[in-house]
DNA sequence: CGACGTGTTGATCTCTCTCAATTAGAGTGG
DNA sequence: CCACTCTAATTGAGAGAGATCAACACGTCG
């Protein structure tokens, strides 16, 4: 695999991005170590793990989760190319939760001091990776609200709206022709929504009929939006356009 | 209400807190622009809300919570003396999120841009930040595997340990005598774990029954430590000790 | 003293889980 | 090209944890 430079990062070209100035990216490009592919349905970084390097995720799509002992799982969310693993974990620190690769995947590696060298030197990108950090908390605030109030229905309107406008996003005709990729299984929807396989696939099945999505062949489409969009109980549309790079 | 230094700030003399140079106090207490009160029950910040200042508690207890349309109510996580409230929305931005005082609380304000500010003029207390903005994102991720994957027992007995551990942070005596304060109604705790009110009185009643804690007078109280902390499926312990202050 | 908020408890009701089986598709080896 | 295997998706049936509905107890407060 070819280490790609931070300067030609593909990631920087989306609108979604902000621009950086030719030293900003001198820096992050002197912090990245290496780059690293995982296969799908392999382990990025295991629950309870010490010294877990910064990644960022390149390509592909990865999740985070966290287990009781005996086996029951929950994904605490979903990761994106452009989305940082491992913030959480104070330097040294075992890291309170797993990442799994969903399918293949490419990380950038960085040096485990890299956030702190960021916030040194560039008090500005430091800056954005607090609000970066704040801003996958409350991703992580929409699904407790899911999975606390709203019903398994609700729950899958909620998250095929959320995670197709986040993939949309990244996506140059922003999924309008074939809707968007989508290598979730139900067992991972199952598992992002604290519900049971077997419901998650009667209630998927259900909303499908419906006419509401359709997934098939690794891709989501939206079919009635607004229905969907009503049953989330999702005021207009209400998600941050644009985030910071690193 | 006298106004209180930050060079003099109760929270300092914890050990939960870090120490600070001179120069980071005498920032700190540049950013802090006022100090309110605000009643129990009474709201701090409203969903939706624009431009929000940034607080800190000072002294009380509040919550951060979600709300659907129809009033069904999640609460994201309680807040504690020390705890931030305001990061989350990017300024300028409409908050996510609601925040109530659970108790009478004391609040220091800062000014809007004391975020920026703090990590321009010191990069280690913007790391800070960062950091606690983290571990604020890890203590929502607990919630959320309880509320995915626990039973109404389960969540309960977590519920209790974690927030135990906590408030004993907190005080002098680590709530050896008495337990700790414990100002939350069950309403809070439904609303917290995801359950309707009366299960959660069956379900704490049928805890407090079996001797496992006591709710009295304001103050809760564990008898059963290691039979709450099978229930939670918490391993040896695994909370952190220390954590950095503003 | 009546109103109200919080806590309790009993009696249904139902959404979601668990158990069981079947189908469909991809990959493998002979 | 076909049996064999594995995983993911489906569907039906029965069981159960937790929700909803209804009352009542208790303390505080105006």
């Amino acid at each position: 695999m070819k280490i790609i430079p931070c300067s030609a990062c593909p990631l920087r070209a989306l609108p979604l991005f902000h621009p950086h100035s030719g030293t900003e990216l001198a820096l992050i490009e002197s912090l990245k170590k290496n780059q690293i592919a995982v296969e799908a349905e392999h382990s990025v970084i295991r629950e309870g793990q010490t010294a877990a390097p910064l990644y960022t995720l390149l390509s592909g799509w990865a999740f985070r989760f966290k287990t009781l002992s005996d086996g029951r799982r929950q994904i605490l969310n979903f990761l994106l190319p452009g989305d940082f693993i491992g913030v959480q974990q104070k330097m040294g620190d075992a890291s309170a939760h797993g990442v799994d690769a969903l399918s293949d995947v490419t990380l950038c590696v960085f040096r485990r001091d890299a956030l702190w060298e960021l916030h040194r030197a560039t008090p500005e990108l430091g800056f954005n990776v607090t609000w970066l950090t704040a801003h996958e908390e409350s991703v992580v605030d929409d699904t407790l609200l899911s999975v606390g109030r709203r019903s398994a229905e609700e729950r899958i309107a909620t998250l095929l709206i959320v995670l197709f406008k986040r993939v949309a996003a990244l996506l140059p005709d922003g999924g309008a022709a074939r809707g968007v990729p989508f290598p979730l299984t139900q067992q991972h929807i199952a598992d992002g929504l604290g519900l049971s396989l077997v419901h998650t696939n009667k209630t998927l099945r259900k909303l499908a009929r419906r006419g509401l999505h359709r997934i098939e062949g690794g891709y989501l489409k939206l079919l009635d939006v607004t229905a969907l969009a009503r049953l989330a109980d999702l005021y207009g549309d209400g998600r941050p356009a644009t985030r910071p790079l690193i």
